[in-house]
DNA sequence: CATGAATGAGGTTTCATTCAT
DNA sequence: AATGAATGAAACCTCATTCAT
């Protein structure tokens, strides 16, 4: 009818995808956004990328994530979260500290091969933890609870006579150290420095570092 | 830094700055670059920033490096090799590896303590060797060859007869493990998860984790 | 509007609104259109904006407007023509060139107190008018021809001597001048701009300005 | 040296533009800018078209303007201020406020013919301070602060007995509102609504308005 | 008829890098 | 040697419009 004609926008939209779910297209766009930014890393990475690793248009992605932000934090959670409750399970269900140091260990070295990706900036934003306002407070947060929870672990079997008279929270910060080095090796491929058996090495290590004198050997 | 008020006439004679030498340049640059990479990151710090915190014109510190890839490297790698070998020297003039060990952990929270913001960005770096090609293979070959050292060192004491028998790479990459984990701990001031003499515990827990059952506790 | 919160199963039966005409339908919609123009202005207004407010979904304004454009002149029109009606009938109802002028303005005051929201993207528009391509030639042909209306009964006034000798087009557009300032005064709340019975006041003022020497004051 | 090849950024910059004054520049840029938002207004105007007006690159526009809007207010600002100063200058060397008044009339109408593109964004932005945060309310203090003084001036006159009792805020609203339609009416060449001479008949008009009855015609 | 998920053009803003002075 | 104005590539995010259901 009437014009209006400098404007300039919208035009040429919507050839339309295979309908999804919700929850399917978020399931992607996450999966995507997890390769992508382990790619390049948060910053490098960019939205087109994450969209044209899920086979979407760039808008698309805006209507499941609020922000690039967003997106990266969702990318991270839904492992972490996922990682941090199977390894409590995996440790509850085992009696002994030694027996629940080598679950809290195995899980991670397990997750880390499933889970390459993930691992990757999960590693990264470890890392970025020094230089930045953490993209997300929630990881710390978790991060520390993991280890606060170890560090209970370690109590209860101290209060048992199981180990020596060490802090338990320095002991699980040593714990969840080795951990992460047995991860990025894994990631690195550096043969050379992982041993044969890389828990039992590990767990032997440490089990000795803390247990009492005389027990250390029991099962080393 | 020059009044940036007199915009009008061309050309302010120049207040001039106390001469400086390349290497003064340099050094003033490189320091100003470890301060603002630490502030934000890689990729959020601005070529604008560092020019400003070493007071020249931005201009300037391309005709001493490169690139801003160049400059992160190089102010990496200066902080770098000077770690590496000041541990290599202290644990040199120690005997027995409990002893270097303590040295090689010594050396690494010392310097976390006088060079956090080299500290920073060492870590940061770390963290996305898993997710970018790496800013440095430089940085990785001397992590590496830092291990290696240590494992030689290792090995040696073994070959002695002083320690158990277990992988020496392994139980070195370990050592580093923890190593940063201390460092860590500093920066981010988690006081309850550091020992109250956080490297006695360290030293401790390590020694006993590695040493002959009988032997273990000599020292501890 | 409906429960997001059912995500999952698809197509709940729809709680059905009370079916409406098209007619209907098309008021609500441009009043949902209104309102929400007038709180943005047209560029920062979204269609999602309008869908909302007038409770459906954005693709239904599509099937009633062709474009946002469309949308935003049909939303205007609807009610410039209203008032430009409105305002006719009334001045045609009274006798003698002052109340008709009265009227005019009495008019405009009233509907400036009543459709606030119109009067907003009204005057909006009409600044507009200077700067792009105009959204509505028709917008504009109104205009000219409510001032083409108000000359003729000027020029009737003054054939039957009821004025002095000025260009009666000029008479009228300075009337329609002074309408809208009293419009926009209402409209900002600049209270202390406002006479304390604005209409009285201006066709006071008009009056005196316009009429003979010595018949101005007969009914001030 | 070493890589970090995923970085994507810059290069290929700076043929060098023929160097100018910051002053010449500002000038330059603000003039491009009241060009181009005169043509499209604020919303649909782009930064690249000021640039490409201005004949210089995108990214420099930044340099001299820190926002959009930051320019958009600067362009408006310059020449209302400009405005205000010369009308109050005009108005202060008349004597008698039938003077005073036809100094305000004729500076703004003067104002019109020669800045026309100052004068389009200036009455579009008047329209959008009715449908958004207004873009700038320094505009709406001048715009006020105007009213005010011009206010105080036909108060001076009243109480030096040369007109009419009539509230002196609403008389100098009303007077705005003639400006601002010769104005207007001006830009849009609606010339059947142009009195042959503009100003004498606003003029006379609204003195015959405002004056005493005896005086009135003094010298219409 | 109604819906709302999907699309992608397009705009603003930042900043590494160059080079004339 | 030093400067810093200028450049323009590139990224995030928005939203008018379409169309399969």
């Amino acid at each position: 009818m009437t014009d209006r004609s400098v404007r300039k926008s919208g035009a040429v939209p919507a050839p339309a995808a295979p309908a999804k779910s919700h929850a399917q297209r978020t399931t992607a766009i996450l999966d995507a956004a997890r390769t992508v930014f382990s790619r390049h890393g948060f910053d490098s990475a960019t939205i087109d990328g994450v969209a044209a690793e899920a086979g979407i248009a760039k808008g698309t992605v805006y209507l499941y994530f609020k922000s690039k932000d967003d997106l990266y934090v969702a990318a991270l959670v839904r492992n972490v979260k996922d990682l941090s409750q199977t390894a409590r399970e995996q440790m509850a269900a085992e009696r002994g500290l030694r027996e629940k140091i080598a679950a809290f260990l195995r899980v991670r070295v397990e997750y880390a091969r499933k889970h390459e990706d993930f691992l990757r900036i999960y590693l990264a934003e470890h890392g970025n933890m020094f230089v930045k306002t953490p993209a997300c407070k929630e990881l710390q947060r978790i991060a520390r609870e993991n280890l606060t929870h170890l560090a209970s672990v370690v109590e209860e079997a101290q209060d048992a006579g199981e180990i020596r008279d060490l802090p338990p929270h320095a002991i699980a910060a040593t714990i969840g150290d080795v951990a992460r080095g047995l991860m990025e090796r894994r990631l690195l491929g550096w043969k050379e420095f992982q041993a044969e058996n890389e828990i039992e090495f590990a767990i032997s290590l440490l089990w000795n570092g803390i247990a009492h004198a005389g027990k250390a050997r029991r099962k080393a």
